[in-house]
Formats: structure tokens, sequence, C-alpha cells
RNA sequence: GGUGGCGUAGCCAAGUGGUAAGGCCGGAGUCUGCAAAACUCCUAUUCGUCGGUUCGAUUCCGACCGCCACCUCCA
């Protein structure tokens, strides 16, 4: 059984194979930093980041970009108001969307590409269209000649009077036919322009991403990624350009994340209704909101609710529990010893089963996530082994701290993939260092107080720990502490 | 008008031509000095409605109802 993707060009699920054996090319749409982006945006940044965590844990090399969009209308006219520069503008956003996009553990692309920074490369591509009959200049502007390109329409599914029908295409009497877009852009007065051979101007929002996929990634690449709205115009329009110009197929699996919502609508800048990411952030940890925004598939729409966010809380928060506990199984046992850990005479059901339990997580994961990235598949099978081991814990009769050490290994490794827990760990653990003894020490006394029946102190010291976030749990082997928040 | 999608327990959400993963909330227990955590039991003979195909459909087909999106910038 192999990985299977959902082509949004065939509307097929479509066995994967790259082009190159072993190394998979990937591009995802990026941002239009005008502004920062909001949870929405964040869906599909993080189903591109998981796709990608995914095909390498499969083996893959994967060469990701994504492009950044820093000059745009809607980038003009929000510097604008805001009194600077467009320049200004995109770079102060551009910097939050790597702050913001990284708080939420999704790893840099390989490439972070902006279109002022390829100006040549994409003057160059309109030159060939120009060249070859598909593109026409009127008044310093560059139009796609979409009669051009016989295959228009083969991504989105649309005929061309279906188009014309829409009453919404707007009217612009100096194109040829109403379906044509801009290439390149002539600059109003006073609007940032960079020269060209038709005079000054910006370039259009498709050629960026035609022009530099194909610099970064060649001239097919394999998996193309964006949200379920750049379907059309925009991918539809990536392909003419490209495919026109090379002759080759431009993406050979288009992948399409559908939309976020909020109130049963869709999350959306112009309609308003957004919360930015980083105000999701402030509230709830990075893993609470990767498992929200992959608790459903990628190409179902999804509902932003604070109810849905605190059932992701809940959820991890029993993910995290079972993983603490396991944890010291780990750290006593060195990962040598579990490779022949098969065996023992007095090998009991409970530690059977649980080793099997944790070869079924293993392969129901991959499963899941060979069916066209089926997270919500794939947090079910980790969730299972989650509740297999909390039995076998409870029971405790028989178990090899080495199957339990095992079990970490593999749940952290598979929670990985998905980046739900402790994506951004690094600073906690010195804090706990310099506490542990002060706490050591507070629990010590409050043990005293136990062995003496004295609950009033043993309550009061547990309580008021818990005022400073330290939370105090007893167990059969003596008390525990953590940190909450 | 054109195109596409969705409707599964109180809520969120997988899934399959043979009778429903997982999570959350709630209730009752077990354990515990009490908490916390965990465990056990309870919570869909049923998958929007009505028909059809089939030995059998939630899963295939058709109609209908409801919701959403794209066709204009938007992940």
């Amino acid at each position: 059984m192999g990985l299977k993707i959902y082509n949004s060009l065939s509307r097929q699920l479509e066995e994967f194979s790259p082009l190159m054996d072993g190394h998979v090319s990937m591009y995802s749409c990026g941002p239009t930093v005008y502004d920062y982006i909001h949870i929405g945006n964040a869906r599909t940044a993080l189903i591109t980041d998981i796709i990608r965590r995914y095909l390498e844990y499969r083996g893959y090399a994967v060469k990701l970009v994504q492009n950044l969009t820093d000059i745009d209308d809607k980038i003009i006219a929000r510097a604008k108001t805001l009194g600077i520069s467009s320049g200004q503008l995109a770079q102060t956003n551009g910097k939050a969307y790597f702050e913001d996009t990284q708080r939420l553990g999704i790893q840099p692309a390989d490439v972070h590409p902006k279109a002022t920074e390829h100006i040549p490369e994409m003057i160059e591509l309109i030159q060939m269209l120009i060249d070859k009959g598909a593109a026409y200049v009127i008044d310093g502007s560059v139009y796609y000649r979409v009669n051009s390109f016989n295959e228009y329409g083969k991504l989105s599914r649309r005929k061309p009077e279906d188009l014309l029908a829409g009453a919404r295409v707007e009217v612009d009497e100096r194109k040829e036919d109403p379906r044509d877009f801009d290439m390149w852009k002539a600059a109003k007065p006073g609007e940032p322009s960079w020269d060209s051979p038709w005079g000054p101007g910006r370039p259009g929002w498709h050629i960026e991403c035609s022009s530099m996929a194909m610099k970064h990634l060649g001239e097919t690449i394999d998996i193309h990624a964006g949200g379920e709205d750049l379907l059309f115009p925009h991918h539809e329009n990536e392909i003419a350009q490209s495919e026109l110009a090379t002759g080759k197929p431009f993406a050979r699996y288009w992948v399409h994340v559908a939309f976020l919502k909020i109130d049963g609508r869709r999350m959306g800048k112009s309609e308003e209704n957004f919360i930015f990411l980083r105000e999701a952030l402030d509230r709830y940890p990075a893993e609470v909101i990767r498992h929200f925004l992959i608790s459903a598939h990628y190409r179902h729409p999804l509902d932003y609710s604070l109810e849905s966010l605190q059932k992701s809380e809940s959820a991890l928060k029993r993910l995290n529990n079972c993983l603490e506990t396991l944890q010291k199984y780990h750290e006593e046992i060195p990962v040598v010893a579990e490779i022949d850990n098969a065996t023992p005479s007095n090998v009991s059901e409970t530690n059977m089963n649980l080793l099997s339990a944790i070869d079924t997580m293993q392969s129901r994961f991959t499963d899941a996530m060979d069916a066209d990235f089926n997270s919500a598949q794939a947090v079910g099978s980790i969730f299972s082994l989650v509740s297999q081991v909390n039995k076998a814990i409870g029971s405790s009769n028989g178990v090899f701290p080495d199957t339990f050490a095992s079990a970490y290994r593999k749940l952290t490794e598979i929670c990985q993939v998905l980046g739900i827990y402790k994506i951004n760990e690094d600073n906690t653990d010195t804090t706990a260092e310099n506490y542990d003894a002060l706490i050591e020490l507070l629990l010590e006394i409050r043990q005293g107080a136990r062995d003496q029946k004295d609950w009033d102190t043993s309550d009061k010291i547990r309580d008021r720990l818990k005022q400073l976030n330290i939370e105090i749990k007893d167990t059969h082997d003596g008390s525990t502490w953590k940190f909450v928040s």
C-alpha cells in the first residue's frame, strides 16, 4: 500500500510517485504580506508543513518552496493609509509571518522567494509568452491571451461561456477577452514600480508563482498546494502561463486545502471575521492549535470556535499525561536494550497486548496518512494506543519497562510528524531544573505531614503551589509535580 | 445562471457494500485521606428526508430538503 493523494486536477485519488525517485518537489502558495496571517491562512500553511513532515518521515527528500507576495494592490493601499512605503510594510509583515508560523511549529520552507526579488525572471517569462503570441501589451500593461491556451479551464472545469455568464467578471474594455488577465501592471503615478520593456510597472499575482516555482523547482513540480480559493483563477492561470511557456505539465499533484470557517462562514480577510494566528497563539499552546487544525481532514471545512479549541486542549492533556508517565521509563531504559525485548518466559498477556498495540498504532497511522494525509484518522490511532497504555499502567502486572519505553518512543516519533507534542521544547526544562530542589524540599515536608495525617498542612502546600501553576499528583510511587498553564 | 462540496451520537470528527475509529462534555462507579490522573460502565440497531439497485446501503444511483464555497482580491 502506497501513498495516495487526491489530485484536484483529475479529481481523483492517485497513487503518488514523484518525478525523481526518492525526491519530492513541492510548492505552496504563501501569504500576501499586507497584514498578519489569520488562523485560516495558518491551516493551509500547517497542512503543507505536515505533508512535508510526513513525506520526510516516509523517507523522501523534500524540497519545499513557499513564496511571499510582497507587492500588490493591497500592500500598496495599506502602506498608503499607514503612511509608510510598500517595502517597509511588506518587510514588517513578512517578518511577522515567520514569527507566527514558527510559533506554530511550522518549519521554514527550503526557499522563501519574494516577488520583488524575481522581477527579471518574471519579465523573461512574460516576454517569452509575448513572443509566442500568448500575450499582448496595452498602455504599458501585459495581458495573457486566454484563447491561446486551449486547455484553459482544465483545473477549475470552467467553460468560457460560464465565465462570461457570471455578472461578476470585471469588464475592462481594453482587454480582448474578459477572461484575459494581467501579467504586468503599468504603474500609476506614485506607485512603486520596476522597469520593464513595456514601461514601469509591477508583476501580476499569477506570474510570480509560475516564475518562482519554475526557477526554484524546475519546469514540472510534483506537488502544488494552496487554499481552495486559489484553484480559480490563480492556479488555473499559473497553469496557463507555465504550460504554454514550457510545453510541459506544471504540477503533477494539485492539493487544495478547504476553508476554515467561523460561525459557519468562511474566515476571510474581506469578511472581517478572522482571528489572527498570533492572537490564538497568545491564548493556546501551539500544539493545541495544531491539534485543532488537523482534527478534520484537510479537504473538509472546519469550523473555528472557542469550544473546539477547548476540546483540543483537553484531548492534548490526555496525551501529555500519558507521555509524561511513560517518559521516565524511556529515561531509565537505554535505547539499545529495547531491541531485544522479545522473549522472557514470564511475559504477560498485558505486555503482549501492549506490544501489539504499538505495532497496530504504527500501521494505522501510516495507513491513515497514506490515505491522502488523513490526519484526523491518524490522531485517532494515537489515542487508541494512549488508551491501551493507560490500561497497562493501571494494571502494571508483568509489563516490562522496555515495553513502556518503546511505547514512549513510538508515540513521540509519530507525534513529531504531526507536531502535537512538545514542538518548541527548549526553555521550560532549565526553569524546571532551577525549581527542582526547592519543590522537592516542599514535597518532602508535605510527605512528612501526610505521614502524620496532617491534611491541613499537606493540602495547603498543594493548594499554594497550584496557585503558582505547579500541580502536584499523589501516586502509588510518591508525589510528582509539573508546571501547568 | 455555471461549478464544486457538505449534512454521522449532546458537541467535534473518521469511516466502510455486511451492520459505526478517536476526542470533548455529562452521569454512575473503582482507586485515593481529599485532590489530580487513570480505569470500568452508561451516551447512534443508527449515519438529513424519500425512493431505487442489491441477499444486504450509512456507504452505489435518483429526487428532495438544508447548509457552505468558488465564478472579483482572499489560504
